[in-house]
DNA sequence: GGCTTGCGGTTAACCGCTTTACTTGCTGGT
DNA sequence: ACCAGCAAGTAAAGCGGTTAACCGCAAGCC
């Protein structure tokens, strides 16, 4: 590979020169800028990442570290990945991965080999102890999610509220006035501060009680095998409802698969709108579902703007909350004749 | 963060002896060896890869290129992408991530960026321009898939032959004798020479002919969606088929969702093995997918090392191929009478 | 005792680029 | 004619490591 004195040589200039016309950073007359140029387009010249890096003490590579362990979110991780490397491209970034484990040793370990500029945090816990850290070791960072108070954070994340005002508004329409939230399984260890079944939670208390509904909430395990059991479980416990916002994606097909083994029929018997799916995956279920989508292309690439704001050392940008788009599938419907009349006795807001 | 100076300092040793204890590269007594690494304990040193990168030419940074454009084994992709991420990491490199498209101009930018000491190439096409532009710029590289001839290559794959033996024998133990294959839509442009279409289809044409059962070939675009359309040909086309195995994760779980809708009962009228898919994916199905998973954990893994050991200089890894786990769900049974009585008049291999 | 050897370290030359300080040649104001 | 001011370039000092070459010294050998 040519080196910028290869390049120098060629064009009888010093070497400070090329770097000011490849940078941009300093003027140059037109005539050597020329001769600049032509020089590296003869010899193919590329700059060096590695020792541009070592010079400038900027790497411009950010990483993305997110928990290996469970990927909750995960059909709409690759998109994520995707959105968030394209994005930081555009800017002339590279993005690594970095698969922590939430031991925030090894996250010190790797910010410490000084390789990234920046973080990118996934699946922050509400009180997330890498975010202390990265705090204490100066290195800047965005979270896709976030904390409990993440005042004065670079943050984006979904927007709970909306996403779940969207599914129930759809449902209540429809004349569904007995809904059901089912949500992560908040008495499994590592979930039980886990932001989206919080937020997702409150909202749906905070909803009810504006419609006056009656909450009902279940906690059910990420992964379809438990939406099965779920299914059998809200038969069970609550045989009245006839309308359930589901939010985990893999558990939402369960509970499909799991009411249609019950007898019981989407969406004659009782509605489901996924309160998250990728768009495919809502497609793949029988009947598709009724969802919310996933916005996490929109995510990845907000979450790579607002870590290269910072690190520009432009203006903040402000947090990003987003919801995914509203999916009309097969699998809502009014409520069967018995259930209107129970909604009828009721306040209807 | 403390540098190589300050810990050769504090140790009263010279800068290029701290290298040595770092990276074991020359003996060192005891002595010395401990006072140094008593320092660095202190310091906290970590050192820098970046200049290390530089002075070494080695960044031990790999990068993982896959396009953009469409993610066809999507769903195993993040498994594919961790896994890496991890393996590479336990041999103390880090992976980028590059989506680029097939345009290989774009990858030759980033390649000549010196970025990365070796790349892994996805969805590999068999006629893969990215492999001749990464020979000639002589980067080390490794493939997950294959070109059409692949000799000399580092590359693993999901071994096709295998897993469809293991799909179709399974339907044939259980009586099926009228057994189609449902791939890749191969008058798509962008799908007519991917790999795993033609290889998957040259298994299946090898196995009926070995099987002597009549070869029924069906292409279908990728996409839950399409999967239901497929339904609807294939019960046109050929109503007597019995066992289907189906090679597009989204597009099985739309086949089975256009099945019931056809009226067509999963297994008691026809049988369904997914030649492809994630284990929570096939879970979620209604009923239950029997499947052979993808391994993409393992191919990930096994491209990293494959590739690292490359770059170390051992013997290279030959190619690796791996066929998922098989995966016994309840989409398959024997055949209706019907179709029982029809095989009897064949061979039975 | 003189000479080779090997051990444990040090010196210093890079790796390829950024960036500050400095030179040089002009222009122009007075 | 003199000096200030500016524009265009250059020289050189790093950035934080790696690594080849070298060096002093004690042991080993005849």
């Amino acid at each position: 590979m040519a080196t910028m004195r290869d390049v120098a040589d060629r064009a009888g200039v010093s070497i400070a020169t090329v770097s000011f016309v490849v940078n941009n950073t300093k003027p140059v007359s037109a005539s050597t800028r020329e001769r600049i140029e032509a020089a590296m387009a003869e010899l193919g010249f590329r700059r060096n990442v590695v020792a541009r890096a070592l010079a400038s003490r900027r790497t411009r590579i950010l990483a993305l570290a997110y928990p290996a362990l469970e990927h909750r979110l995960s059909t709409s991780a690759v998109e994520f990945i995707t959105s968030a490397a394209r994005e930081a491209s555009s800017h002339d970034y590279h993005l690594v991965v970095w698969p922590v484990s939430n031991d925030s040793a090894e996250l010190a370990d790797l910010v410490g080999q000084g390789l990234v500029d920046g973080v990118l945090l996934m699946e922050v816990q509400l009180d997330d102890p890498r975010v202390g850290l990265l705090q204490s070791m100066g290195m800047p960072f965005a979270l896709i999610g976030r904390t409990e108070d993440p005042t004065g954070l670079d943050y984006v994340d979904i927007d709970f509220d909306t996403s779940l005002e969207l599914c129930v508004s759809h449902l209540w329409d429809l004349g569904h006035r007995r809904i059901a939230l089912i949500s992560g399984d908040q008495s499994v260890p590592s979930f039980e501060r886990y932001g989206p079944y919080v937020r997702m939670d409150q909202a749906y208390r905070r909803i009810a009680n504006e419609r006056g509904f009656e909450e009902i909430v279940l906690g059910v395990r990420s992964g379809a095998r438990y939406g099965r059991e779920i299914a059998t479980e809200l038969t069970r416990i609550a045989p009245d409802v006839t309308g359930v916002v589901i939010f985990d994606e893999p558990a939402a097909a369960g509970l499909l698969a799991g009411l249609h083994t019950l007898g019981r029929r989407v969406p004659e018997d009782v509605s489901v709108v996924s309160a998250i799916a990728a768009i495919d995956q809502a497609f793949a279920c029988d009947p598709p579902l009724t969802a919310v989508t996933a916005p996490g292309v929109e995510l990845g690439l907000l979450a790579v703007q607002a870590l290269v704001r910072r690190l520009e050392g432009g203006t903040p940008l402000p947090p990003q909350l987003r919801t995914g788009s509203f999916v009309l599938g097969e699998s809502t419907a009014p409520p069967p004749a018995s259930g209107r009349r129970r909604a009828a006795t009721r306040r209807t807001s």
